[in-house]
DNA sequence: CCGCAACGTTCAACACCTGAACGTTAGTCG
DNA sequence: CGACTAACGTTCAGGTGTTGAACGTTGCGG
């Protein structure tokens, strides 16, 4: 072993040049991909943008990278004999089609809620190939939780061709404290315990940790509604109340992952009890469990989509329990978009399923407390539903994975 | 002319490592420069740091940018010769001491009151070297102070050994929404004005506008009480109510650059009318005018000093005023720390003179309104005082300054 | 059917970084 | 006080990487 392989890069030197032409290379190629696939969702953007060259001929990917052909062409053949990447079609003048073996491996994202856990399988630049939602017992002992987590990624990875798994996302509704999950009173059956070590003892790949609502706002953002904009803020109610924020098309994670906690801003200090111990916090007005209690009196045991039904069919108590949330939900969005500036509000969760009815009373919210020059920020439902934490996931993984340093 | 020097450089060949590298040594000389600056202001905080090499001799150079002597000596060599770096002392053990060049040029910044303008020019590391403050007439017009800026700063350049300006940055107690004033009522003299259109006549230099509020948080986190720390939030509190946010050791200017505006939360739906058009904003609380016009029964025509001496010598509504306030602003903090979760907080402006009788109250209402994990985030005054927009204003436009393109 | 255009590859030329060797100077130890 | 050593800056040869030009190959249009 002349030469460790741990041996740390030299800043400047030319091999780092070479080390972050073949990143840009591989950026591309994910990016070009992930994209690829949004289009093909049938999205409304997809006739005016300027539509970037969705083909991968090596003469696209020089023009998009800036390098000159030759150089895409060495690197081509550096990554393709180190198996990462593969080339479809012959030459000529058509040229090449250039993508990210499927053989490199895999990426998989896991959401954590209350009553479930859903597990998923992508390719490496986050597209979702397989996945499964598995329901658990209310709020699940973090070991159950993993456990079948970890028998369900086995299984998915068992119905796609072998290749090794690169890293796994797990996405926790509740903030996350360096390597922890914060904030006590918020997800039981996490409190305290040192969610990265658990996991890392339960994958035997690396491991990143995220809240849920940051993995959907950056679903959103690439995969959903926010496509094509720069900067958006995605709230996710269900259970509780979370929000995640985009700026400069990344995950603004804030100084120590906690950014865009927006479930417990107080809304009115006499306002009533939260779970988190003060008063009258958003989460305490406009999350799904505080629906269903206002309409405990007239529709019990009834499930938010029954409150939803019976509101567009005229009962003016759940039409007026929805408007509430959203009222104070525009209430807090108004901070948050005189702090942010987004360029688009996305209302995501189970909430979502509210369509108009809670978009309608949350706009007027955001309208009476924003400042002028942001009130209007359009606010939106989420388009990828429940699904979003998970795809965002997936997107968090692939985007730890450095194929670049693959030699 | 074959080759135009407006040419765009090729993103991965081996000149834009060169320039990337020289970059590197221009920003730890400026770096160091500014560190060197505020140790030797007296923080108290300058023994248990472990104390970066603060001499700039070459081989310090190599280990903080990690490039091998060799390069750094190259770099400096053509630096040199492009009049950009100047060695002091001889060679040999001690080695000789590298810095930027005094005749390399200036930059300038400008604080724009709402009834003053302060004027300072810097090194190209962002060190004062002369200001100066002229007071004007309240609420001037755009053209006024522009004009009354430009011939304070011909006047300061007559004052320093004679070399090119280079940047000029202004700050304005309004946000900035592009190249533009935002959000009408805040700042009369420049509504509606295309700020940087009417800055680039008044100066035939680059300009930059940014929010006061940020120029202090960027001041106070690289030379005052947040030093050291990778986050801070600063509120300034003088005429109106702004912030700004450190995330990562940089300014956060969020989407459209109005990120932090922590002044029109709305606290109280139903609270005092503010100048924003909106109710129970922070600003209609806690700002400096909001306290006076609170004590006109009892002290009229005081000023905000002769306030607070009044609740230091016991006057019972002085207290009360200046403790409403700082129970407002550590309410909106709460918002703030709950989003952002800085490392601390940094209260700045005119309102920093109350010292602990704001400070006390301010943790108070953090305290009740912030979750437990951010509760006891700290919240200091800053050491700055009302210079700080000033002196940040040089740090933001040293920043611009890109010397490493000198060729 | 032919010519042109675009593609991918190869090769020589160029730019840059780096380790080693060297002269120089300032501490340090005897 | 003097010699030795350590640290500094510079120079030079060697290695790595990118690039423009040239070339063979293939599809498209006339």
């Amino acid at each position: 072993m002349r030469h460790s392989s741990l041996m740390v890069q030299a800043p400047g030197s030319p091999s780092s040049l070479r080390t972050a032409n073949r990143r840009r290379v591989l950026d591309v190629l994910r990016r070009l991909a992930v994209d690829d696939d949004a289009v093909a969702d049938g999205s409304a953007s997809a006739e005016d943008a300027p539509v970037p060259p969705t083909a991968f001929s090596q003469a696209s990917l020089a023009r998009e990278t800036g390098l000159a052909p030759a150089t895409v062409s060495n690197i081509v053949r550096d990554l393709t004999a180190a198996g990462v990447l593969e080339t479809l079609a012959g030459g000529g003048r058509r040229g090449s089609v250039v993508r990210l073996s499927p053989t490199a491996g895999y990426v998989a994202g896991v959401d954590f809620g209350h009553e479930h856990v859903a597990v998923a399988v992508g390719d490496l630049s986050g597209r979702l190939l397989v996945s499964e939602r598995v329901a658990l017992a209310p709020e699940p002992d973090h070991g159950r939780a993993l456990a079948a987590a970890r028998s369900t990624l086995e299984a998915l990875l068992g119905q796609v061709p072998q290749a090794p798994l690169r890293h796994v996302t797990l996405g926790l509704a509740a903030p996350i404290q360096g390597q922890s999950v914060g904030s006590a009173n918020i997800f039981p059956g996490w409190e305290g315990v040192d969610a990265l070590a658990a996991a890392r003892a339960a994958f035997s790949v690396p491991v990143t940790l995220e809240n849920d609502a940051n993995l959907g706002a950056l679903a959103e953002h690439r995969l959903g509604v926010a496509r094509g904009l720069h900067s958006s803020f995605f709230v996710k109610i269900s259970h509780g109340v979370g929000g995640g924020l985009i700026v400069a098309d990344q995950l603004f994670r804030g100084a120590s992952g906690s950014a865009g906690e927006i479930g417990h801003l107080t809304l009115d200090e006499q306002g009533p009890l939260c779970r988190c111990g003060s008063r009258g916090c958003l989460e305490a007005y406009a999350s799904i469990q505080t629906v269903q209690q206002m309409m405990a009196g007239q529709l019990p045991d009834a499930g938010f989509p029954q409150i939803v039904s019976a509101a567009e069919e005229g009962s003016v108590a759940a039409r007026r329990a929805i408007e509430d949330a959203g009222l104070h939900l525009g209430w807090a969005l108004a901070s948050i978009v005189n702090l942010f500036n987004p360029a688009i509000v996305v209302i995501g969760g189970r909430m979502g399923q509210a369509g108009e009815l809670v978009l309608e009373s949350a706009r007027i919210g955001l309208r009476r407390h924003a400042l002028d020059a942001v009130a209007l920020t359009p606010v939106a439902v989420g388009s990828l539903g429940e699904r979003a934490s998970l795809l965002g996931s997936l997107l968090v993984a692939a985007e730890q994975v450095d194929l670049a340093e693959v030699v």
